[in-house]
DNA sequence: GCATATAGTAACATTTTGTATACTAATGCT
DNA sequence: AGCATTAGTATACAAAATGTTACTATATGC
């Protein structure tokens, strides 16, 4: 266990990038920020399947690494901007590829949406 | 909603690959099998900070997913090597991608390891 | 006056992951 | 005889991540 660390770094760069990006929602809310800023409830209804609290969550943390910004204008009913900052953007490569293999490999969409998405 | 689907399809091609190599480790676990075949506890010694237990489900999970081969030889002391599948095989570029953006961003190795991995 | 929309928060339940320990069975080493 | 090794499984429990449901405030439209 030569290589093993004493405090809680990552074992390897797989392992430092899945720290950042491995919440279980964070690679779908940065696909759908690829092609430009989403308001908060235009990100959920792409994301119909997770919850108002999940994608708050996401949003919050990947704030907090520094991935997307959030933009918040004082107006009623509020209006809060995301997009990805010059940091987010860089994770663009890994995310095509999530979305390449996906396409691919895994049998989804049976129903076609309408509104093209990313 | 007119892109929700009514059961568990994944919403979007992401999503769907995240559903298959989502689990904590298993990009790690991949990570390491990416330069060839390894025994199950060569494995554990490549992720330190992972436990028995939880490398053995990533592998089982993934090995029901096709991803990875599990190969038993009857012998004593026993001896199973576990190696990348063809269609595991394919998930070479989303894990080197995974590698390159932590190399970059994510401050890791404090301790150079003597062995080198992948 | 009531529902709708916005962008959330609070409290709680469930699931996933982590920790720790004990156990297996055959062989080699001492 | 006793210990180490291999690749796990079993069990119990703790902690973290995620899911569910209800609720907020304020303005507009009906």
């Amino acid at each position: 266990m030569e290589n093993c660390l004493p405090n809680r770094s990552p074992g390897c760069p797989v392992e430092g990038t899945l720290g950042v990006i491995g919440g279980k929602w964070k690679g779908v809310v940065l696909y759908h920020l690829l092609d430009g800023k989403k308001r908060f409830n235009e990100l959920r209804r792409l994301m119909p399947g997770v919850t108002q609290r999940m994608v708050t969550r996401q949003l919050r943390e990947m704030e907090a690494d520094g991935l997307i910004h959030r933009q918040v204008y004082a107006e009623v009913p509020p209006r809060v901007e995301y997009s990805l900052t010059t940091k987010g953007e860089t994770l663009r490569p890994i995310i095509l590829a999530l979305k390449d293999w996906g396409e691919i490999h895994v049998p989804y969409y049976v129903i076609k949406p309408t509104t093209d998405v990313a």
